[in-house]
DNA sequence: CCTTGACCTTCCAGTCACTGGAACCCCTAT
DNA sequence: ATAGGGGTTCCAGTGACTGGAAGGTCAAGG
């Protein structure tokens, strides 16, 4: 039994100990409780933890993180369906991409026109307008 | 004088009824009022809106658009001023694209590993985990 | 035994930029 | 008179935390 604070695992799972009471609010991990009220985590809080982690990382949403460890729990699920959810996330990826993309170049091309010196006239404000 | 409903500006500058209450809760636009206590919109509304939706869709944050709309007011202030906050701004959009950049490289490989039938074993979820 | 300090607990409020909805007012046309 | 299509305010919710207040718990040191 390695039961851990909630400093521990927040350190182990590199995650603030905030998000993770957050966690367990929104019912992602049910750490158990010690005598005194404590949090207490095992093994499997961690490892759910750093899966979620993870996935965060990736840019999945909690929701998606919640159905995501539920796959990753079921283990007669078809990889079908965890492959649909990654390529619907990774759509979502390229539009964000290609959104900023488009900010960007816009952007730069503005500042590209503007002087930057001390006087008024400013070719991005001119755009805005 | 071109005194309109918030309706009609809302349609002019393509931004929801909704958004633009918002707009002059936050004082970013304060329209007059007629004796029914209905909103009056003028032609320096209808600009500004313009001008805050245009620098929105480049990706400004409201509390910046509000900052563009006073330079844009102030005749005298340099332009370098205004080229400051839009490089930084980019700077932002550049990191957001690197970070995206690197979830999409990281899940489409996973993606591509993944067989996607009806078997279970995983290479994403075995990498999350 | 008492205190100090580090830890833990809960709960409430704030973030950002809206968005939805309820409850109500105004104006015109039928 | 009523129906509709405006308008108004205010309150609550979104996502994913984050900060802070008020208070409980525990081990070490004086």
């Amino acid at each position: 039994m390695h039961a851990m604070s909630i400093k521990q695992v927040a350190e182990a799972a590199n995650l603030p100990a905030k998000t993770i009471r957050y966690y367990e609010d929104i019912g992602l991990i049910t750490p158990a409780r010690g005598d005194n009220g404590y949090r207490s985590f095992g093994e499997t809080d961690l490892h759910k933890l750093r899966f979620v982690a993870r996935a965060r990382s990736l840019g999945f949403s909690v929701d998606e993180c919640r159905t995501l460890l539920a796959m990753y729990e079921d283990t007669d699920r078809a990889s079908a369906d965890v492959k649909a959810l990654a390529e619907t996330h990774l759509t979502r990826i390229d539009e964000k991409i290609r959104e900023l993309t488009e900010m960007r170049q816009t952007l730069s091309h503005l500042v590209h026109c503007c002087a930057g010196d001390d006087r008024p006239g400013c070719p991005i404000l001119d755009d805005l307008a």
